[in-house]
DNA sequence: CGGCTGACGACCT
DNA sequence: GAGGTCGCCAGCC
């Protein structure tokens, strides 16, 4: 079987109030300017060590989302994709007035977004 | 139902 | 600094 091929069959779907979903509506919160961390919003929603799921549930967000998802960056501010996918998100950081430098963003603690943190669950 | 895939991060050697 | 382990969501075939 070929593997799955979004150029053919579309991008994933994100439906319900599942983890994704909540990432998602969090993700939304993020104002112009500000940035965050995969992390981060793991551990807004009150669960650490789950970084990974939300860079998978930022990989499945159809093109035409109205989640903000350039604004989250990995720890310390680093952009980590495929080159081409973060040419594309330093352009829209950049729309931002935020700069991004040798794949670093700059003055990311300052930049960093205070999620409100829910209790651990 | 099972296997595969995919934008991370803390911790360890 | 470079590698490996582990945690654990969700869609598709």
């Amino acid at each position: 079987m070929p593997p799955y091929d979004p150029e053919r069959h579309g991008p994933k779907r994100i439906v319900g109030d599942g983890f994704h979903a909540q990432v998602g509506a969090l993700v939304r919160q993020i104002p112009p300017g500000a940035v965050t961390t995969y992390g981060d919003v793991g551990a807004a929603l009150g669960r650490a060590n789950v970084a990974r799921l939300v860079g998978y549930a930022m990989a499945a967000l159809p093109a035409s989302t109205d989640v903000p998802w350039w604004r989250v960056v990995a720890a310390g501010g680093r952009i980590t994709q495929r080159p081409a996918a973060a040419a594309r998100q330093a352009q829209l950081l950049a729309d931002d007035d935020v700069e991004v430098r040798d794949g670093r963003v700059q003055e990311f603690s300052r930049r960093r977004h205070p999620f409100p943190q829910t209790p651990n669950r």
